[in-house]
DNA sequence: ATTACATTTCGCCAAACAACGAAATGTAAA
DNA sequence: TTTACATTTCGTTGTTTGGCGAAATGTAAT
């Protein structure tokens, strides 16, 4: 019961949906969903963990980058059950595909690297302290 | 999309999925599922109109009274879906089973009318004000 | 109409939650 | 071993949520 309950809560927040159907198309890292997401990086972070402690996603470490999966074999029936549903859901729901089209474009390397990372930061020609 | 939020939160509380497994035994009202779950009348009133908001039950009028019962045609996919899928989920979950027992008992007619309501009543012999 | 009573609505409180930025952690280049 | 940088953890803040009792609503008897 308690981890049914854990699996319905990891649904039930718009972004959290978001993000398992970006990883439909792809495993991301945590820095390639903050870009499409438009959140802080640790919000997205504790999206992520949550969606981990409830089986809906794996991790698995590459180097610098911690890259995310749905869960292809959970143990628990109801995560069975339920991905494969989710696959048929929201096909058409605008914010969906418009996710789907970053996650085509975006690219690790560039994003999180050099130039842009996070606020277009507005303190470019500022001392450092 | 605010749809299926709207679902997996009415689903992700352990005191909704009790009142929803208990529908799939037959339509109950709301004191009697108040009798069950052991909370506050206005507390299950809250939880009914969640889950009929979400579409996952439907209530109809009986006199005095108000039967739910689960949402036998929704027009909602991952409502179709989701009731039939939870009749799998929580067989054997204790709480459940107990509440099935109770639900076999229990009668409207004698636990809302006369004698116990709510609170065993501490004040069965004080004077009223 | 008055009374009884099932249900809903309202106002309140404490706990849970989503978001953020800052600080901590861990890994890979330099 | 520094330095860079992806990610996690921590502490804070405003909002949502689950619970309650009291008051309001609605229906059915008396």
């Amino acid at each position: 019961m308690r981890d049914l309950v854990k699996i319905f809560k990891a649904l039930s927040d718009p972004n959290r949906l978001r993000i398992l159907k970006m990883l439909e198309i792809r495993p991301l890292c945590v820095c390639e969903i903050t870009q499409v997401l438009e959140l802080a990086t640790s919000t997205v972070s504790k999206h992520l963990s949550l969606l981990r402690d409830a089986d809906l996603i794996v991790d698995e470490k590459d180097g610098k980058w911690v890259n995310f999966r749905l869960n292809p074999d959970s143990t628990h029936p109801a995560v069975q059950a339920l991905l494969p549903l989710l696959r048929q859901w929201l096909p058409e729901e605008q914010i969906v595909q418009e996710d789907a089209r970053k996650v085509a474009t975006v690219n690790r390397e560039i994003i999180c690297g050099r130039s842009s990372m996070q606020q277009p930061s507005l303190n470019k020609n500022e001392d450092p302290l």
